[in-house]
RNA sequence: GGAGAGAUGGCAGAGUGGUCGAUUGCGGCGGUCUUGAAAACCGUUGAGGGUAACACCUCCGGGGGUUCGAAUCCCUCUCUCUCCGCCA
């Protein structure tokens, strides 16, 4: 969430920030100022009560020992007195304090300038391209095909053991899947980030930190005995790991990577948009997360750029980058990039990696602080971004390789799966 | 799952109703000494709110209660440890 120092210090910038996103801020920024004065009058009012009783009750205590009995009784009752009235202030100043906590959790994270202005995917901006598309012919193989010739991704046998989404990869296509993970794992090591596993269900609280909750409790599946939540990607626990945590200066940058299944119960989705392994209720993903210093954090995020960019280089598929526009951001995030790959059978592009910086907006509903060279103690930055998605990359894969002969494993893969072809 | 014991500042560890936001040790930081370092000695060292800056307020795992007054007493939840059970 924002902070109240951001929308104090020019709540006019804010408004216009937010407006980039479509997000219309003028009437919550300013019940936000309202609520948050009165909350100081309320504090500055307690505080003086507080201090009062407080001297007194103590003062009792020397009064007994001193044997002034009567004395101790009267302090007692005017204690009993000043105490009535505090308590209905005290509740006033938790009703603030809570209102202004819910009304920054409805307020989005304000997009950076590089943000282009827009309403929706349409608007997004292309930046970069890459790859090579390759020349198929007409009757290609859309991925969900070919997975069935050749036997290696089991949709219907998913749908009967759990459900539509759920599928199962059956030997080369297990084979497959395990050896991107590797790769991607292996990548992510060799450019210095630390690997981490990490548990695959989480708590309430650490779905509050990263902000699935509280308006996207329907998108995760929710353990409801124990009250945990599965994963939807692997920055939610690896984010949480420095949840309540003060660094050292020196303790930056905190570059991590972690695979984990990821789970989305993706409500309201239907359509060309869900066949085959465009999406999945269950999928693979080796997650990139970075805690920066906020004077470092766009140098990381071209890193991260480069790093996405240099896998799917290596695999040999057509990609490109959209800047996403303020419309189509996500909810946190103040910049994203979206790396697509181009899908040759179905002829439309794929999302397989989000990168994303998220400034102070994610640290400071996590409290993750740094001490700087000053002693002061400031929100880091975070940011994160798939490195990557598996299933939209296997689609690709089957796709754009596919030959005669079978499918053509891309020559990074193949010490992992330990064959070249599928047939 | 059952029985018992715990949870205090970066760490260790005192504190069982009245100036306790908290003794002490270690660690960290600053200084004296030294060519430099070590040792020794002196000082300093939690977070949040609030203020122009002070003042002041809150926080001893979380929540609630008793009391004029709670780290200390009561209830409850969570977590940790020991033993038993179960188990990859």
């Amino acid at each position: 969430m924002l902070t109240l120092q951001t929308i104090k210090a020019d709540p006019d910038f804010v408004i216009r920030r937010l407006a980039v996103k479509g997000f219309d801020g003028k009437e919550v920024i300013g019940k936000i100022l309202d609520i948050d004065a009165e909350r100081r009058r309320l504090q500055q009012k307690t505080d003086s009560d507080a201090s009062e009783l407080k001297k007194l009750a103590s003062s009792i205590g020397a009064l007994i020992k001193e044997g002034k009995t009567e004395e101790a009784e009267q302090a007692k009752n005017r204690v009993a007195e000043l105490k009535a009235g505090t308590k209905e202030l005290q509740d006033r100043l938790a009703a603030c304090e809570n209102d202004v906590r819910d009304l920054l959790l409805t307020v989005p994270n304000l997009p950076c300038d590089a943000v282009p202005e827009g309403r929706s995917a349409e608007d997004n901006v292309v930046e970069k391209t890459g790859g090579v598309m390759p020349d198929l012919p007409e009757d290609a193989l859309p991925h969900w095909d070919l997975a069935r010739k050749y036997n290696i991704i089991d949709f219907e046998t998913g749908v009967k053991v759990t459900g539509a989404g759920f599928p199962f990869y059956v030997g080369k296509g297990a084979r497959l899947q395990r050896a991107l993970i590797q790769f991607f794992l292996d990548e992510a090591w060799h450019a210095g980030y630390t690997e981490v596993e990490p548990p695959f269900v989480v708590n309430e609280d650490s779905g509050y930190g990263t902000g699935q909750l509280p308006d996207k409790e329907g998108q995760m599946y929710h353990v409801g005995l124990d009250n945990l939540y599965l994963i939807p990607t692997a920055e939610v626990p690896v984010t949480n790991m420095y949840r309540d945590v003060i660094l050292a200066e020196n303790d930056l940058p905190k570059k991590n990577c972690a695979y984990s299944p990821c789970w989305r119960r993706e409500a309201g989705s239907y359509g060309k948009d869900v066949r085959g392994l465009n999406r999945l209720h269950q999928f693979d993903k080796v997650e990139i997360v970075r805690i920066e210093k906020p004077e470092n954090s766009y140098a990381a995020l071209e890193e991260m750029k480069d790093h996405v960019q240099g896998l799917l280089d290596k695999l040999g598929l057509p990609w490109h980058i959209l800047r996403l526009c303020g419309g189509d951001m996500s909810f946190t995030s103040a910049i994203t990039f979206d790396f697509e790959v181009w899908s040759a059978a179905q002829k439309r592009w794929l999302e397989v990696s989000s990168v994303s910086n998220f400034e102070t907006y994610q640290a400071n509903r996590l409290k993750c602080r740094y001490r700087g060279a000053d002693k002061k103690i400031q929100l880091c930055h975070t940011l994160n971004g798939s490195a990557l998605a598996l299933p939209r990359i296997m689609a690709a894969i089957l796709e754009n390789f596919q030959t005669p002969e079978g499918i053509v494993v891309p020559e990074c893969l193949r010490r992992y799966c330990g064959f070249d072809i599928i047939n």
